[in-house]
DNA sequence: CGTGTAAGGAATTCTGACACG
DNA sequence: CGTGTAAGGAATTCTGACACG
């Protein structure tokens, strides 16, 4: 629906100690910020985290808010609202997609 | 002068055994190529080889011609050719631009 | 709550070399 | 020429915990 279906944005190859050089943070906060749930990054077989640089982009928001003194708690309700309103979006996206065929295909 | 100044694609932040994994190459074969001068990885501060997406591209263009029988060398001469002939494009569109320049300087 | 740190262990990466062909 | 492998060492990452506040 957007670009590509898995662009290089999105694929989850970068180790925490690079992602810690990349944002600035450390890895303690790294970790913490999945502990809270504001980041998902995937695991290697061994169990080694990997990010994708939409994650680092991610992890730098997160950063700011918390030294603007939002808690992990808000930040993470803030992303499932979010999440809520995009989800909606496409319901009515798909919803005015199926009139539009069954539009067309009744014409033909 | 393309799109972003390094995009994405061009961030040297993978390391050797995630590059291995999005190949299918052996570390020892990745480390070859770089010794045949056909990519050419940063390194941290510690000496650990960082790609980008760009190089495991480029890594498995590679691994195609390898495959094909073509030799290192080969591919380094044609690599070579190549960027020659771009050098030589963006002196004629410099060239180019720098009339145009001229020219609409001279008018106003 | 958010983050630093020391602890012990497991996995990664590095280089130079020998091997095969 | 291109690649596998064993070798020894150094650096990375992981988890659970104690600490401060």
């Amino acid at each position: 629906m957007d670009t590509e279906p898995t662009s290089y944005r999105d694929r989850k190859v970068i180790s925490i100690g690079t992602v810690s050089e990349l944002t600035g943070l450390s890895e303690r906060q790294i970790r913490y910020y999945e502990e809270r749930k504001l980041v998902f990054p995937d695991r290697t077989k061994r169990g080694f985290r990997k990010y994708s640089f939409d994650d680092v982009e991610r992890l730098m928001d997160i950063a700011d808010k918390i030294e603007d003194g939002v808690q992990t708690f808000e930040i993470r309700q803030e992303m499932i609202r979010k999440k809520k309103a995009e989800t909606k979006e496409n319901v009515r996206e798909n919803m005015l997609r199926g009139q539009l065929n069954a539009h067309f295909n009744l014409r033909k």
